[in-house]
DNA sequence: CTCTCGATGCGCT
DNA sequence: GCGCATCGAGAGA
């Protein structure tokens, strides 16, 4: 994958007004899966970000499987509520929530309208807007290949906020999903693991190995154990 | 390197 | 009122 595509050496590159190459968006019926599936899909996906004129682009390389009302590890278990009315929606949307009192995550709703299924984005790497993502991230980012290795860093890092709960991934300006075939990844390339910090929802739905990663990439939250 | 702990807002039981 | 799909600083080994 080459930065360069991205116009990430490009000083024009982050000016307002810069065009990006036109890279095709997911359709919807790509997300139609459940979660497991379209976990193992969004990895290698590309991820833009219009920050007020700022173009940012991450290649996602870390995700995770949350299925519906019947997971006890998912937001859903509760049922439908305002917050989590978007999860019960169709696919392609975002669902952004703020966890712990200042951290936010976001998640892409799959699956038919109704299951509440969805993937959580856990870790992405930066490919175009990186001094505006290390602004954003401050004096701990770290080194470029980290600055979005998290649930929360990416949402920092991209500028997501709880506003952009419910957008269409599929059609919105401000947060969008793309293919480009510079970025996929092949099947014996992902990792899986059990999913992070949901011990909570007991032993059988918090051992699933729902957790997916890109092998090899230094973005990752934290690292996947055993061999491969 | 590993581990512990505090910060902090709010949705839901 | 409880408890969180996290992060980063600091301490110790």
């Amino acid at each position: 994958m080459s930065l360069a595509a991205y116009g990430a050496d490009d000083p024009f590159s982050e000016q307002p007004g810069h065009l990006p190459p036109q890279l095709p968006r997911l359709r919807r019926e790509e997300l139609l899966a459940d979660a497991v599936s379209s976990a193992r899909f969004l990895l290698g996906k590309v991820l833009i970000r219009d920050d007020g004129g700022v173009r940012l682009a991450a290649r996602i390389v870390e995700t995770e499987a949350y299925a519906g009302p019947e997971d006890r590890a998912s937001h859903a278990r509760a049922g439908r509520t305002p917050r989590t009315a978007v999860m019960f929606g169709p696919p392609g949307h975002a669902y952004v929530y703020l966890v712990y009192g200042l951290h936010h995550c976001l998640n892409v709703v799959c699956g038919p309208e109704g299951e509440a299924a969805a993937v959580l984005i856990r870790a992405v790497e930066p490919l175009a807007g990186v001094a505006r993502m290390r602004e954003r991230r401050g004096p701990s980012g770290g080194p470029d290949l980290r600055l979005a290795a998290g649930p929360a860093r990416t949402c920092q890092a991209l500028g997501i906020e709880r506003e952009l709960s419910g957008l269409d991934l599929l059609s919105d300006e401000r947060l969008w999903l793309t293919h480009d075939p510079a970025c996929a990844v092949t099947a014996e390339d992902i990792l899986s693991g059990p999913r992070i910090g949901v011990d909570y929802a007991g032993p059988d739905w918090g051992s699933r190995l729902w957790r997916f990663g890109l092998a090899g990439s230094a973005a990752l939250s934290k690292p996947f154990e055993g061999p491969r």
